[in-house]
RNA sequence: GCGCCUAUAGCUCAACUGGAUAGAGCGACGGACUUCGGAUCCGUUGGUUGCGGGUUCGAAUCCUGCUAGGCGCGCCA
């Protein structure tokens, strides 16, 4: 690829110019004047060196010797830039043309990668704030997987712990109140809507079997029928918003493949756990951990703290090396006890890696609702498709860095007149796909980059264009370092503006000698712009 | 009290992780097609980057002291 290329040879003149000097090389767009790339690696030579970064620069151009440029130069306190020669973007647009839709996957590296999102406890329909997360780890592993990682999407279930046992008493008790027959509700027991529905559910499918039953078995029976359908709902609507999952796992199969006592066994060979008021303790402030956290409570139930500890190892078996936990900002508090966790089982520190995302906050008619599934009050991920449809939900969390906090306005997404570019992208690539539908109609078509003349692409917004695509290359390297996934829609809607500044202001089909370069323009613009939408998950439409 | 996140144009948000004159959209105002899609494009307006110090070639970004809001600090998950 290009930008690669690019930035091999100025890496090559920089260890020319002075040996051992070993640092990544960026690089960046140029303001208008100073031509299309530069790089900064002047000033960071200069901070190690203690010279002038000017100088540097000087001594660096003197070694690049690239056909990529047609002219390279050295700005004000240091920068170099370089403008890019017709050799530079006939190499760019000929590979594109041969690889298309794969042009920016990179080869696999053979590390495999899991991003495990949403993960939300099955004692509930998905909402809103789900579905920041599952935006996040769905587009996030996308890039990774254009990276060259080997990446697996997976959701956890959490169907194992003390939550799940309220979720079925709360059942319980409005499926007895269908028989008329009054029990106490749980205490903090969930209130939603959905739970009175799976009651009545029950209560038409299973008739009054459970009313009689010894109350353990009936809440497991429960547990058990309640699960189901809320996990059926949630795949679901997950569905609905695009999200695929290579893998669910299930909380409870730790318990029951042993792993959960394999895990604890593998703490108490350690030094790091001890017995107190007949708990199992797990000494995490070896690592950095404010306090110790317990293992297994004084009745003999393992914490949560337990299970993910073996989930976690679990994951490490399975050849996993890199890890991504995608957690809401309330699961702040987890990550150093999970992450001291992983240090005490002997697994490496860059193992996992956990995305916080700032929380969703819902409001209505100008006031803030507060969103639990103890009182019932959300807004749910499902409503939110149906309301704005699929694609326009996905660019509006795209849209927000994970760590801003969201404002969402029900009124707003109700009226459908959201502030969202998504029909700006897709009329954008609806536009394009017209000019190759007339152009065809006119028997004219694209010759292909080898034999194109490109000295007719000269104009200011041709050549914007032409920059702005090379660059999306780097632009997605830097989102996937970065685990930023809302950089991937600000660089489309970027492009997508290069794209209509010159789709107005030139015929791209109006014979002469510049048609076959502005042709190759707009394919260029169509495979890149395919691979974006791709990357966000959001669907491409030839006519709108 | 401690930890983390946030504070940038009237509003919603960016700023490639320390880079060039802090940018987009919406709003407001003014322009542009007899043509491949006007769901478009061009221009104007709009800023003491919450406040005070510091670090250096260079700070919205880093260090420090404040202010305001959010989240977290269980033998809950």
């Amino acid at each position: 690829m290009i930008i690669e290329q690019i930035k091999r040879s100025v890496r090559e003149s920089l260890q020319n110019s002075f040996r051992e000097m070993d640092i990544s090389i960026d690089i960046i767009r140029s303001p208008q004047e100073f031509g299309d790339l530069c790089t900064t690696i002047p000033f960071k030579v200069a901070k190690i060196l203690r010279k002038p970064p000017y100088e540097i620069a000087d001594k660096i151009c003197e070694n690049i010797s690239s056909g990529l440029f047609s002219s390279i130069s050295v700005s004000k306190p240091g920068y170099i830039n370089f403008t890019l020669s017709s050799d530079a973007w006939r190499m760019f647009l000929s590979e594109l043309e041969a690889k298309g839709e794969d042009y920016y996957r990179k080869e696999s590296n053979g590390i495999r990668f899991q991003v495990e999102f949403v993960s939300a406890n099955p004692t509930g329909p998905l909402h809103v704030g789900n579905g920041r997360g599952g935006i996040i780890g769905d587009v996030l592993a996308n890039l990774l997987s254009l990276q060259g990682f080997n990446v697996e999407r997976e959701y956890y279930v959490n169907d194992a712990g003390s939550k799940m046992d309220l979720f079925a008493q709360s059942i319980l008790y409005y499926y007895l109140l269908t028989f008329n027959k009054e029990s106490s509700f749980p205490e903090d027991g969930y209130r939603g809507e959905y739970i009175k529905d799976i009651a009545s559910d029950i209560a038409k499918s299973f008739g009054d079997k459970f009313i009689n039953m010894d109350r353990k078995v009936a809440l497991s029976e429960v547990k058990k029928i309640g699960k189901e359908m809320m996990i059926d709902s949630i795949k679901k609507s997950l569905e609905d918003f695009g999200v695929h999952f290579d893998n669910w796992f299930y909380e409870s199969s730790l318990y029951e493949s042993g792993e959960l006592e394999e895990t604890l066994r593998l703490f108490r060979n350690t030094p790091h756990t001890y017995e107190k008021d007949g708990a199992i303790w797990f000494k995490s402030t070896l690592f950095s951990d404010d306090k110790d956290r317990v293992l297994v409570r004084s009745t003999g139930e393992p914490t949560y703290i337990l299970s993910d500890a073996a989930y976690h190892y679990n994951k490490w078996k399975r050849g996993f090396r890199r890890v991504v936990d995608v957690w809401g900002a309330d699961h702040f508090g987890h990550i150093v006890p999970m992450k001291a966790l992983i240090k005490g089982m002997g697994i490496p520190d860059d193992f996992l890696e956990i995305i916080i995302y700032q929380m969703v906050h819902l409001y209505e008619d100008g006031t803030e609702v507060t969103m639990s599934k103890h009182t019932g009050t959300f807004f749910t991920l499902e409503e939110l498709i149906n309301e704005v449809g699929k694609d326009a939900a996905r660019v509006f969390f795209l849209l927000k860095s994970a760590d801003t906090h969201l404002n969402f306005d029900i009124n707003l997404a109700k009226s459908k007149s959201m502030d969202n570019p998504i029909y700006y992208l897709k009329y954008t690539y609806a536009r394009l796909k017209g000019i190759l539908r007339e152009g065809d109609l006119r028997n004219i078509s694209y010759s292909g980059a080898e034999s194109l003349d490109l000295s007719t692409i000269q104009t200011q917004e041709e050549r914007e264009l032409m920059t702005s695509l090379i660059f999306v290359e780097e632009s997605l390297n830097n989102a996937a370092k970065n685990y930023a996934v809302h950089e991937v829609p600000f660089f489309t809607i970027d492009l997508a503006r290069k794209i209509n500044a010159f789709y107005q202001k030139y015929r791209v089909l109006s014979p002469g000698k510049e048609m076959q370069g502005r042709l190759a323009l707009v394919n260029a613009s169509l495979i890149v712009l395919s691979i974006l939408f791709d990357i966000m998950g959001i669907e491409k439409v030839e006519r709108m």
